[in-house]
DNA sequence: CGATCTATGTCTGTTAGCGT
DNA sequence: ACGCTAACAGACATAGATCG
């Protein structure tokens, strides 16, 4: 007997008519729930309340109080963006759905959301027990969000916004979100912990990066067929797990919040992390136009032990390059340098392209160029060694062909120089 | 499953500095 | 004034990851 045919037989049981009545009558509304009834029709609307104190995580929920301010910088275009003006102006807004595409098909059954007061962090979960209710929760929504400017969602920009409008537009509803901006923490996430963490989904973030346990959580990809079994058998209590999970998905939302805008208001104790994520925070720093900070959390991970620190040196180098602060792109250049020279020849561009920028940047910042020419022979030097040892690849032969050409432009510079200096002397 | 963003690598265009 | 070159910035394509 088919799954599909058990469940042709359970609705069979009961006439359509009965089944609805029965259904909203079992649901045995969840803790904290109400029913609400409008004009467009009726939904299950859930609310919790949080002190500010409350702690999930690693910290009390009041904190996002201190940082929120700076959290349009999560986004790369935040000079673009509408800033955050107050703690009360955001909306953590996340979604279960019926499944995971973004077509006509793909409904969502529960829009859950959190938000502050002066006092308070609250979260909401409107619920419809039916596809009839959509168009009451959907009223209700529209009109709470005008209340808000930025929407902070986790790939929400992708998913769970995208699937909410087109319930609108199916549904006929007028709608805009015009005036909403999106803070999505799924993307800035991903660049600050890829490498350091198995995955990026947030329910690994939390555990992994805020201290989040979560107990007997239902996970979200269980959501749609318990909610397609309710909608068959009207048995409303599996649905809690969902709305529980939910509701922590909405807290984590804060809490991420928390933990990107401490980040960004130099509050976390880098000396703590991990090297790489260390390194991450420093280019995010310096991207989110924080110079000062970028750098306080370079010069953390330079404190760390050599072998740690040693594949990152190249990359802070050019951060300090790009932000013409020579003194300190040289000095990582030469520490790059000498790990060429006792270890062995791994990487050829690893171990050359400290060398080439020293040179660079004595061709054209000191204009010595002999300097520059003593770095490119002893790159030419390490190539050549490199090459007796192992067959050249097409990326090796165009670097010698360069450092050759550099070599020449050097000598005739350097000879052009010298013959000058010949010429003020017979003066 | 779909839509979207990002990292990465390759290329193409622009700019600054230099010499003729 | 003009052209050349190195270095960098921006464009483009592609592959991977996330949402329930």
């Amino acid at each position: 007997m088919s799954h599909l045919q058990d469940r042709l037989q359970r609705l069979r049981s009961t006439s359509p008519v009965q089944s609805t009545e029965k259904k909203n009558r079992d649901l045995s509304l969840p803790s904290n729930s109400r029913l609400v009834e409008t004009n467009e029709g009726s939904f299950v609307l859930r609310q919790c309340k949080y002190s500010l104190d409350h702690l999930h995580g690693h910290y009390a929920l009041g904190q996002l109080c201190e940082v929120y301010d700076l959290l349009s910088r999560i986004s790369k275009r935040f000079q673009t963006l509408k800033s955050v003006e107050s703690y009360r102006d955001l909306l953590f807004f996340d979604t279960e759905t019926t499944g995971l595409g973004v077509g006509a098909g793909n409904v969502p059954f529960m829009i859950g959301y959190g938000y502050y007061t002066d006092t308070e962090f609250i979260t909401e979960q409107l619920f419809i027990r039916n596809p009839g209710e959509e168009r009451a929760m959907l009223h209700y929504f529209y009109e709470f969000i005008q209340g808000f400017t930025h929407l902070v969602t986790y790939n929400g920009r992708t998913f769970d916004w995208p699937i909410v409008k087109n319930r609108y537009v199916l549904n006929r509803i007028l709608f805009s979100d015009a005036d909403l901006e999106q803070l999505d923490l799924l993307y800035i996430s991903r660049n600050l912990w890829k490498n350091s963490i198995i995955s990026c989904r947030l329910s690994n973030v939390e555990e992994q990066r805020l201290g989040i346990r979560r107990h007997n959580d239902v996970s979200g990809a269980y959501a749609p067929s318990i909610y397609f079994q309710y909608l068959a058998d009207g048995d409303g209590s599996p649905l809690e797990g969902v709305f529980l999970h939910n509701e922590l998905d909405v807290l984590t939302l804060a809490t991420l919040a928390i933990h990107l805008g401490s980040i960004l208001a130099g509050q976390l104790d880098l000396t703590k992390l991990n090297t790489d994520d260390v390194f991450r925070i420093g280019n995010w720093l310096d991207q989110a136009n924080l110079p000062e900070l970028a750098e306080a959390a370079f010069r953390e991970l330079l404190k760390r032990p050599a072998q740690s620190k040693r594949k990152y040196l190249l990359s802070i180098a050019t951060v300090f390059k790009k932000n013409r602060q020579f003194e300190q792109a040289v000095l990582l250049w030469r520490e790059a340098a000498e790990f060429g020279r006792t270890g062995q020849a791994l990487h050829a561009l690893h171990t050359l392209q400290p060398l080439i920028e020293l040179a660079m940047y004595y061709e054209h910042q000191c204009k010595q160029y002999n300097q520059a020419l003593d770095l490119v022979d002893e790159a030419l030097n390490r190539a050549e060694r490199r090459q007796s040892i192992r067959r050249p690849s097409d990326k090796d032969r165009l670097l010698l062909e360069q450092l050759m050409k550099r070599r020449a432009r050097l000598m005739t510079k350097a000879y052009r120089g010298l013959s000058e200096d010949v010429d003020l002397l017979s003066f």
